[in-house]
DNA sequence: TAATACATACCGACCGGTCGGTATTTACCT
DNA sequence: AGGTAAATACCGACCGGTCGGTATGTATTA
């Protein structure tokens, strides 16, 4: 890579992290273009040489994003044995994910919030819904093939899980020292498995 | 009530229903004070005339869900027989509600929204999840005094519900048209159910 | 007549985006 | 290699327009 090309990147990098910065703090309408140079170190002619509009940062943030989910997915599959310790083990994953989502989530729902607007941004984030829908169903239709799974709706379940997974996040948000959200979304795991598993 | 009281409480509310049209539609920053007052019918001095700023009624609106919530959760209350029949039942009250949230979820989201941001609009959001989760909790230990349902922590079961709730709601709203949402809502309790109940 | 409810014109601040210019790096030519 | 032109990356003052809020006046009711 060239040295130009190199200092690009970089300052690239450094308008998005502000953006996300201040897009989570402030919101979309009131994070400012020129706040946002100003905490990267550079100017707004350099924001406008790198993206064309506050929408188009806003899109590339939300597209990065998109890449992180995508990438816990897949992790998420091929870290998997079988079905019912599978769904305990994504616990574990959660509890991962729940601390660093403590500073993502902001955006998360500013997201959320412009997708009921932006039918762009809304396909956008429906796909990945509809790819980790089909994922989870995949498993537990595999569970009830396996015989370890009573025999359940599998697309209905997996919205479900999915509704778990949306809803604790959004709560453990909200609330974080309201509750132990960590042990209550494996708790809650084990009580939906409670009504899953074949007995 | 005098005639003067009567037409100012009426523009107040066709204010306050403008408000709600365009915050939802628009957002909080991008919903002007002069396009609201306009669909309103009325003027400016009009609007600074009940509400201090915009802030104010948008303070006032969210007051308003507030109030509408605690209605339907003395109902819920006031409704309900034994424990496992009346979790089932919520499923009808979640049909009742969702065709109107579609309307009403995207100022909900504006409410979450900027309740990560203001301190004050987010204890006024955290409250009610305490009390339905309170609501869900005591109902869950009565279940368990009763031999209905199995010793589970009725605290985290309370929570679950509650998160299944708000996650069905959010992908209820994202993508309409991808589930039948109510009958997901009812199948998912009678799944947790059986993870809970005696056997 | 006093008070309440509303109307209208206006202000100052701010913000996204532009534009002419500068600095740094690269490519080319001799 | 050394010099130079072209391209790329960046700067920062500025503009048009919008928006929340105000000031002052008028109508309606008590």
């Amino acid at each position: 890579m060239s040295k130009q090309q190199k200092r690009s990147e970089e300052t690239r990098t450094r308008l998005l992290n502000a953006a996300e910065k201040f897009f989570a703090q402030d919101g979309y309408d009131a994070a400012g273009v020129a706040k946002i140079c100003q905490y990267a170190g550079v100017s707004k002619g350099a924001f406008y040489h790198h993206f064309s509009s506050k929408q188009m940062i806003f899109m590339a943030l939300f597209k990065q994003w998109l890449e992180g989910l995508d990438l816990q997915l897949t992790k998420l599959r091929d870290d998997m044995v079988n079905i019912p310790d599978g769904l305990i083990s994504m616990a574990a994953v959660v509890q991962d994910v729940l601390p660093t989502a403590e500073k993502q989530l902001p955006i998360y729902l500013e997201f959320l919030n412009r997708a009921t607007r932006d039918p762009n941004i809304l396909q956008a984030m429906i796909e990945p819904f509809h790819r980790y829908h089909a994922f989870f169903a995949e498993m537990i239709e595999a569970g009830i093939s396996q015989g370890t799974l009573r025999q359940i709706d599998p697309s209905v379940a997996s919205r479900m899980i999915i509704s778990m997974g949306v809803g604790l996040l959004i709560q453990g948000l909200l609330d974080p020292a309201g509750s132990d959200w960590e042990w209550a979304t494996e708790e809650s795991i084990r009580i939906i498995l409670g009504g899953m598993v074949k007995r």
